[in-house]
DNA sequence: TGTTAGCACTCATAACAATCAAGTGCTAAA
DNA sequence: TTTAGCACTTGATTGTTATGAGTGCTAACA
């Protein structure tokens, strides 16, 4: 346990060193601190530090550096929000000053603010909640040989897509189906209907059908997209603003790691499985800072490619319709006081104009 | 004008500079080419391509390497596609092997397919028509304040939109506007429908609808997605691979230029106006070589970002179904004799694909 | 006239030593 | 407990030298 000094001399280490990029020796530290003590008392508290492992040298003759460890203990101990500048403020409001269609255009948007005001890459997930249940399933012709298949459920969301019909199921047997899954599966939440889904449905089906497979493999892949968890990466290419030179490789990697599909949420914690199944295991450490806010740093992923990085996550919560996240993805040296603040103002912002959006229709019924 | 032993010489320096990505001597080509001459003969010849500006040097006593003006003669005159390889050509087939149900779909496996087969990145863009017309347009009301709106097009896409009705619009009115449209429209070219949008179409239906404008926004917006040039880029941090480290700033430009919408079609001189208005000017140095594939080079592009890239293109025809593209953008220096007989082989893979997908349905009624 | 051997020249690159500056650890005194 | 002082370490910078690949040119040759 470092002592308050100690622990001043760490935030200052952890100030400077995000400022300049620089390891920070003790005389610079001396020339900051606001005590006034020397750079060889300094450098006695900061042989402590580094025994104490919360930070390190890069050889024996340079300033030293936070260590993850001693990133950790300033996250969890040290860091004070920053308030968000007025300038910042408004370029938030603006950027979200339009009329949104569609909920993922909020949430698409979200994440390129983000990332364009921290110049960093910025992960956004829309809200997403158990409790959402199946409204609504139509099919419609279209011509002789394709269909669109509609579903909407009560977040809002509704998917179409459209469908060619291989001839082994007509107009009518189609009909009925679909008055099937409406009488059957509306009102449900999505996790019953798709456990209905392999269960009853098909014994229910194949009472009035011919063949029902074509018709539940449809079904099944418009609900699969519907229930899909939809998130938005923006500013990829701000991965290159603080990549080493040396490391392209590794950056190679994490650009397909965020382009894998549904890796994401996985790293996030919120892996899909924690929906359906119990939770497993505890998420790993997953240290609590200022309400909905956690940082992930460097070891503490379950990805050793990510081992120079950190990832700022809060989650909001909009009411009934759900909770989600937005995320910072970056190095392991940020200016995490200033970055906590705004993702504690932008998640507001955020929840605002979702429940705005929200707030044009009732969600009980429609 | 080189001599055939220059042109020899030329092209044994793109192979080799290819293959090893080091400045080419004469000791090198001595012991390479098929005819027996010295390395001082060789000298004087190499003096004289330098002469014509198609090789250079980079400091006085290096070995060569192509000029962009040397890859423009060496794509002009000298290049001979290579046989693709029969793993290739298996990975090929194995991986356009499914069933895809829209068209986008064959799209974006092109370009991931080729982007992973290349180690470049790729880029694919559908099939556009400009004889492809409005085969219906339908409107679905979602509950009580949402529709959704669905276009079809005689290419066989299906674009379908969810939108919220402000309650300016009823229900029959609504009818009568989608009755109008489709009375008015069907059949007709989407250009042609475009500008009738604008000019007869809001007279006439003024004469039945209260308020015409919001029908109008909703219909030309669909219509906007459904006529949008749809393209797909794959392996984007395949750019990584040939980057120089110390042009990550430029490199970061490109990917903002890519993830910039629409501006690859104008890379591509596939710009837009061209389908509406007359093209203003020749597309720029067009050196076509082998039929539907051509080579751009670093400074024909007019961006100078893209100085030391090259951009091979191929543009397929499915038939009444129109033309589409497909790309590769990589350095200057790629492996053309092989990738342009990739490109041939690839392109026609796809329109077999196309074709099959197209097969499938009836363009002329639906 | 085209080709070739020979040779001086150029330049990038690597290896090596010398120097410098930043910063540390430790000791002894206050 | 704090501080001044000092020896020591290390990375970065600079200068020097040697090496090697490759060129351009000249003169001899077929």
């Amino acid at each position: 346990m470092p002592t308050k000094r100690q622990a001043m001399i760490l935030a200052e280490i952890v100030r400077i060193y995000n400022e300049t990029g620089q390891p920070v020796g003790s005389k610079t530290l001396m020339n900051q601190l606001p005590i006034h003590v020397s750079s060889a008392t300094i450098r006695n508290e900061m042989a402590v530090l580094e025994d104490d492992g919360l930070i390190t040298k890069n050889h024996t003759s340079s300033g030293r550096v936070p260590s993850t460890a001693g990133y950790r203990y300033y996250l969890d101990n040290l860091v004070q929000p920053t308030a968000v500048p007025q300038p910042v403020f408004d370029k938030i409001a603006q950027n979200f000053n339009h009329d949104y269609r569609e909920i993922d255009e909020i949430v698409k948007q979200a994440a390129t603010i983000l990332s364009s005001l921290t110049n960093y890459t910025a992960i956004s997930l829309g809200p997403e909640n158990a409790q959402v249940t199946l409204t609504g399933f139509r099919v419609i012709p279209l011509g002789s040989d394709q269909i669109i298949a509609i579903l909407a459920t009560s977040a809002g969301t509704v998917e179409s897509r459209v469908y060619r019909i291989t001839g082994q199921l007509d107009t009518d047997d189609l009909e009925k189906a679909v008055r099937i899954i409406n009488d059957q599966l509306v009102g449900l939440p999505i996790n019953q209907v798709k456990t209905k889904l392999v269960t009853e449905i098909p014994r229910l089906l194949s009472q009035y059908l011919h063949s029902a497979t074509g018709f539940l493999d449809l079904f099944g892949d418009v609900l699969k997209r519907a229930a899909a968890q939809h998130y938005y990466i923006g500013g990829r290419s701000n991965l290159l603003n603080f990549a080493q030179p040396d490391e392209l490789d590794q950056l190679k990697s994490i650009y397909q790691l965020l382009d894998k599909e549904n890796v994401l949420p996985s790293l996030l914690d919120l892996d899909q499985t924690a929906s359906t199944d119990e939770i497993k295991q505890p998420p790993m450490t997953d240290h609590r800072i200022l309400g909905p806010i956690s940082v992930r740093l460097g070891d503490e992923f379950n990805n050793s490619l990510l081992s120079d990085y950190g990832l700022i996550t809060a989650k909001y919560h909009v009411g009934q319709h759900g909770d989600g996240m937005i995320a910072i993805l970056g190095p392991t040296s940020m200016p995490y006081s200033q970055l906590i603040g705004l993702m504690q103002l932008f998640s507001d912002e955020l929840v605002k104009k979702l429940f705005e959006y929200y707030g044009y229709f009732h969600t009980d019924d429609s």
